[in-house]
DNA sequence: AGTTGCACCTGGCTGC
DNA sequence: TGCAGCCAGGTGCAAC
């Protein structure tokens, strides 16, 4: 199964990074094969990954009931009948593998984990750069667990507004670009989205973030265009199935790929696909930024 | 306290 | 052709 086309932009060949929309890509492929599953082994091949595994990793997992597989910002949530929460990032190039456990494909050179499960799936995760990571929380401490407790709004939902952007980035003096990236603000946002969603909405990454708001602290219009804008990416994202590209694979084996042209990210001298001027890469906070100087006041 | 910058890691690309 | 060196990025933590 061949879905791979032809690539014309740079882009298209060379990002592929799990934010929101690829995890809840991931969620959707995964769910049939882990929810309502067994755990019946696990073959653990390393002791860490950015982290160390948790402790008695594959024991404490063996036998557990999966009830439901959640995401929240980039985490999958894989919520166990021990009470236990399996909390997974995928780091910037995790992926899982879903196959036949009688019948697996030759073992990666950076498949770290694989999850026999009850029904006779093998699901193996795999992460070239190690930057994905594995922790067993217990539930009811799950809300109050550092990776979760200053996490901020979810963009997909209805909680995420003008005014409640422009109540979040009130008084900050960092630029847009950087605030947005901010994961105790918004969640699930990462380089890619964020570029996008201050194109669509026509702002500058310069801007500073605290101008969504007047001097009332009332939302703006910037305000309003730019939570519309991020809903829209986001969505617009999942629904073309997460722009997982080469190294990010669906959960379903096959190669994640998409109809999805980014406007403005890793674009730089391209012509902007609104005015035509050439798009713009500059450095913040090392990372690079990609915008039009013509739209994105 | 709020903000900035770096380390972690590897594959892929660029330039010699 | 081969190889060294750089770049990408999410997150946590150290340093201003």
């Amino acid at each position: 199964m061949q879905l791979r086309r032809n690539c014309d932009t740079k882009a298209e060949q060379r990002k592929a990074m799990p934010e929101l929309p690829e995890v809840e890509t991931v969620r959707r492929g995964l769910e049939p094969a882990l929810v309502g599953a067994r755990v019946v082994g696990v073959e653990q091949r390393r002791p860490d990954l950015r982290f160390p595994f948790p402790e008695r990793f594959a024991e404490r997992l063996a036998g557990r009931l999966i009830k439901a597989l959640r995401r929240r910002a980039k985490y999958l949530l894989a919520d166990l009948d021990s009470a236990e929460v399996l909390v997974m990032h995928l780091g910037m190039s995790g992926s899982f593998r879903v196959e036949e456990s009688a019948r697996p494909s030759n073992r990666g050179s950076h498949d770290h984990v694989a999850f026999d499960l009850s029904t006779g799936t093998r699901v193996t995760y795999n992460d070239p750069r190690r930057f994905g990571f594995m922790q067993l929380i217990a539930g009811a401490d799950l809300a109050a667990h550092p990776l979760f407790a200053t996490i901020g709004l979810e963009p997909l939902g209805d909680e995420l507004d003008g005014a409640a952007l422009a109540r979040r980035f009130a008084n900050k003096r960092t630029s847009l670009k950087a605030a947005l990236l901010d994961q105790s603000l918004i969640a699930g946002l990462g380089n890619i989205y964020v570029c996008e969603a201050l194109h669509r909405a026509g702002l500058s990454p310069l801007r500073a973030a605290s101008s969504l708001a007047g001097k009332t602290g009332a939302p703006n219009a910037r305000a309003h265009g730019l939570a519309g804008a991020i809903r829209d990416v986001v969505a617009e994202a999942i629904a073309a199935g997460g722009s997982s590209l080469r190294d990010h694979r669906r959960p379903d084996g096959r190669l994640g790929y998409f109809q999805h042209a980014f406007r403005v990210y890793d674009r730089e001298g391209t012509p902007c696909p609104c005015c035509g001027a050439r798009v713009r890469r500059i450095v913040q906070g090392g990372r690079s930024t990609f915008y039009c100087p013509r739209c994105q006041k």
